[in-house]
This record gives structure tokens, C-alpha cells and sequence, in this order.
RNA sequence: GGCGCCUUGGCGGAGUGGCUACGCAGCGGCCUGCAAAGCCGUUUACACCGGUUCGACUCCGGCAGGCGCCUCCA
């Protein structure tokens, strides 16, 4: 097992995981009010391969990434579609999970819906209301900002500075720092559900520190993650009511990725500069969509653009390749012996690992395998299809090393000999034909000392 | 205006007080019947100005530019 570092947004220092107890996380998911963009999907991807890499060695990670479904953006929307807004919530839910799904990853070990969890919700209020924290002012109930020493601590400002960003006219706030917790039932509004202070529905904030209690248990849990932009205030505002109701830290390790950017702009569907993850996948394909995630630590914002997929999708080929032309062999296939200790391969795996226990560090990691890649493309290192494979399999791009789909049929061998034959009569014409009609069919010749062999052509 | 982050070779992007990151692209070469794949080589890399140091891209100060948050936002 190993020590494993991770920064911390609250004090800015590395912080080691505790090995003893089990490492709770949780991501802040999307809003479902519009299928997820691509910088929807950095957060899901870090995440979700972060407690893989945890379970790898042996810690013990429970990962939980929420559904926003209730939220003043989801009634917006439906309202402009004239759609119900339940309805609009369940659709855009229903293709979050199959956008995320068709990455690769699997899916988190909890997916709490807020809309699952009123009655949790709904009891930490009453909380925050009983002991003082939080007060019930016509049909809303907000949390008093002032009355928690320390707020402001994740996102290192000056509350006097501070805007909650919510609508203040004709506010029923004591204080102009203060959020809402639970808003009472407006006109045009098609859902609510019943609270002690009359219909209405939960704050934004409240979700996320009520389901992230309901799935990961007694805080503080070990990471709470999410993009950058959460920082203040949703984030900062998890932090006040939690450890306000509960006496106790919220979660030890604030873990913020960066944003995706656009034109040196941060994508966001408020900024319509986004481009989906649906498109991305049906064009790049998940391995490079995913090895576009992983390309830059995640702390750093990202440039999004046609050229840094194309990219991801080249180094992609370029682990293909590997496998490709190792296929068979015995002892560096992927599906050959593992690397021996102390061995060339297995150092280079321990590397690979000790990049990721360094703060995530994927960027450095990824050098590690595309150096073992390249030795073993040299000469022979034994063990090195297979720690590839694993160093693969633990960001994700598993599939890469798969063999993939079924051998060529007895067609395509037929004409694999007839062009060997070709080759030594050294009737290159005839030879260059049986190719051609071999890609037809969906193969690609690679000659090489030992012989032709065909792979699959890509796309295929 | 407040808080924070960033500035690395043609591009993307790690990292370190002194030793080749890595990937992509270009060019040259090797291999090959031709390709593909692969291998090798390759264009003074660390925004700018000072300081500390035997030595700084790496630490400190400053300047310039960019970005994020401060409004819903991964």
C-alpha cells in the first residue's frame, strides 16, 4: 500500500490519505438540465480513475458522485421547452449516465439523486434551524453566514467581500450573506415536495452536504472533489453548514480539477461555447477522449480544440500499435507473464504508480508508459506488454491492449498466402492487389522479419 | 477592485537548485519491393528585469501578459 498525497484546496498543502480507515470521496456531479459538455466529464474521469487507483492498492475508496435534479436551472429550462420540469431532470439524467457510460470507466460505487434524498435533506435543515444555525423566513429557510466563525476558509476570502449571487430583491434574508437552504414554492414552479416550513424544494448547497453524509457516513469523509468553479460558494457553503450542524470537518481533502478551456475561456453552457461529450465520443472515440483528460495534471486548466483531440487520438494509435505488434508473442504480449521484480518492466510500473500517488500526477505517469513503450518497441524487455496493459488498465485505457474482436476468417488468410506467394515470385503488381482487397476486408497487412501478420484496420 | 492560479522547445504538457520528461507535428536517416508500424538523429526550451547562490528554468522581489472565482456553472 501506498502513501498516497493529494493537495488540499483549504490549505494548500499535500496531504496523505489515512490508510486505516476507509477513503470516502465525493465529486460534485452535474446539473441535468442540458446533456453534459466535455468539461462535465474531467471531473467524472479524474475521479472515477482516482478511486480505481485507490482500490489498486488496497485502500479501501468509496466513491460518490451526485445527480443535481433539483435546481433553479431545471426549472428554467423546462419551462422555456415546455416540458414538465420532473420530466426534463429524468431525460437529462437518464443521458448523463449513458454519456459517462460509454467512457469506459464503469460507474461510481453511488450516484445519489437529490430528488432521492428530501428526507436527509430536509433533517440536516431542521439541524442547522435547531441549533441556531439557520432560521425559517417566509416559506425559505437560510443559513446565517455570520453566525459561523471560519466561513470562508476554503476559498480564502474576506466575507465582507462576498455575494451569495441570489436574487436579493424583496429578500427574506436577515443578512445579505446569507443562503438559501430551502426555498419555499413559487408560482410557475411544477415540483416541490412538503417540509416543516410548507411546500418548496431544497437549496442547491444543502444537496450536496446531505447526500455526500447519506453515502460515505460519519465525517469527515477523506476527499470532497469537483471542478474549481465550486470553490466559492457552493463548496465554501457545504463547508459552513455541515460543520455547523454536525461539530465536525465536512471532508479532509478539498480536491479541485481545473476547467476545460475554449478560446482561452473557460467552457460552460452559460458562455454556449460548449461541445458535448456525446460528440466527442462519437468522434474521437473514448480512449482518446479520456487520454485528452488525463494528458495534463488535473489541477491545470486544459485547452479544448479539434488539435488537442487529434493528438489524444494519435497517442492512442501509438498504444495500439504496441500491442498490435505484440500480439502472440510469449513473453512482452499484453497477455504475457508479468514483469519480473526488479526487472526493467516492473521499475517502470512502480513509477507509473508512484506518479499517481504524487498528487495524481496522470501527465507524468503517461511519460513513464510511452518510455517503457518505446525500450520495449527497441528490443525485447520482458514483462513489458503486460505492465503496459496494467498501467493502462489503471487510467482507464484498458481497451486498448485488448486483442479486439474476431481473427481474421479463413478468407482473409487465403489471401494472406496468396500474397506471400506473390511476394517471393516478387510480383509486387499482384502483390499490392490481394492488399488492397485485404483492407476491403477490413485488415491491414504489417510485413515484418518474422513474416506478414494483419491487425485490424482502425475504425473497423 | 478583492482572492487565487498560470507563462516551458513548432504545438500540447510534466518536472527539478547542477544530470534526456513524455506526446504530437516537421525535417533527415535506418529498415522495407512500396507502404504501414518501428527505431535513430534533429531545430540555443524554460515570458521579462533584478536579487540570493559556486551554480536558477527551479528560491526571493518586481514588471508584463493570460486565466479562474467573486453571478448559474465540472
Amino acid at each position: 500500500m501506498r502513501e498516497i498525497r493529494i493537495r488540499d484546496t483549504m490549505t494548500g498543502e499535500l496531504r496523505r490519505l489515512d490508510q486505516d480507515r476507509e477513503v470516502g470521496i465525493y465529486a460534485c456531479g452535474p446539473t441535468v438540465y442540458s446533456r453534459i459538455h466535455i468539461g462535465n466529464a474531467r471531473p467524472y474521469v479524474i475521479f472515477s480513475l482516482l478511486a480505481r487507483f485507490l482500490k489498486s492498492e488496497g485502500y479501501r475508496a468509496r466513491l460518490a458522485i451526485n445527480v443535481t435534479d433539483i435546481n433553479d436551472k431545471i426549472y428554467s429550462a423546462a419551462s422555456a421547452a415546455g416540458v414538465d420540469s420532473a420530466d426534463l431532470a429524468a431525460e437529462m439524467t437518464a443521458a448523463y449516465f449513458e454519456d459517462t457510460g460509454r467512457l469506459g470507466l464503469g460507474r461510481p460505487d453511488a450516484e445519489p439523486l437529490a430528488t432521492g434524498m428530501i428526507g436527509p435533506i430536509i433533517e440536516l435543515i431542521e439541524t442547522l434551524v435547531e441549533n441556531g444555525h439557520a432560521y425559517e423566513s417566509g416559506g425559505d429557510v437560510y443559513f446565517s453566514v455570520r453566525g459561523f466563525e471560519g466561513y470562508g476558509k476554503l476559498s480564502h476570502r474576506p466575507t465582507d467581500e462576498m455575494e451569495q449571487g441570489e436574487d436579493d430583491a424583496g429578500s427574506l434574508k436577515r443578512d445579505r450573506l446569507d443562503f438559501a437552504l430551502w426555498k419555499g414554492q413559487k408560482a410557475g414552479e411544477d415540483t416541490s415536495w412538503d417540509s416543516p416550513w410548507g411546500p418548496g424544494r431544497p437549496g442547491w448547497h444543502i444537496e450536496c452536504s446531505a447526500m455526500a453524509e447519506a453515502e460515505l457516513g460519519e465525517l469527515p469523509f477523506a476527499i470532497h472533489g469537483g471542478g474549481s468553479d465550486l470553490v466559492f460558494p457552493h463548496h465554501e457553503n457545504e463547508v459552513a453548514q455541515s460543520e455547523a450542524a454536525r461539530g465536525r470537518p465536512l471532508a479532509t481533502i478539498w480536491m479541485h480539477n481545473g476547467m476545460i478551456e475554449t478560446d482561452a475561456s473557460k467552457m460552460s453552457k452559460s458562455e454556449g461555447n460548449i461541445f458535448q461529450l456525446s460528440e466527442a465520443l462519437d468522434r474521437f472515440g473514448p480512449e482518446a477522449v479520456v487520454s485528452y483528460l488525463i494528458a495534463g495534471h488535473y489541477r491545470q486548466p486544459i485547452a479544448f480544440g479539434e488539435d488537442q483531440l487529434n493528438e489524444a487520438v494519435a497517442r492512442v494509435d501509438r498504444l495500439r500499435n504496441f500491442f498490435r505488434s505484440r500480439a502472440g508473442a510469449e513473453e512482452g504480449g499484453a497477455d504475457g507473464p508479468g514483469p519480473g521484480a526488479g526487472s526493467e518492466a516492473s521499475e517502470a510500473l512502480e513509477a507509473f504508480r508512484d506518479a499517481l500517488a504524487d498528487d495524481f500526477n496522470t501527465p507524468r505517469a503517461m511519460s513513464v508508459a510511452f518510455d517503457l513503450v518505446r525500450k520495449a518497441n527497441q528490443q525485447e524487455v520482458p514483462g513489458a506488454g503486460a505492465a503496459v496493459r496494467e498501467m493502462l488498465d489503471l487510467v482507464g485505457l484498458g481497451s486498448v491492449a485488448a486483442s479486439g474482436g474476431d481473427g481474421p476468417g479463413s478468407e482473409a488468410l487465403e489471401l494472406l498466402e496468396q500474397r506471400e506467394a506473390a511476394r517471393t515470385d516478387r510480383d509486387f503488381d499482384r502483390a499490392d492487389e490481394i492488399r488492397d482487397r485485404l483492407a476491403d476486408l477490413g485488415w491491414e497487412v504489417r510485413d515484418s522479419a518474422d513474416g506478414a501478420s494483419l491487425v485490424p484496420r482502425p475504425g473497423r
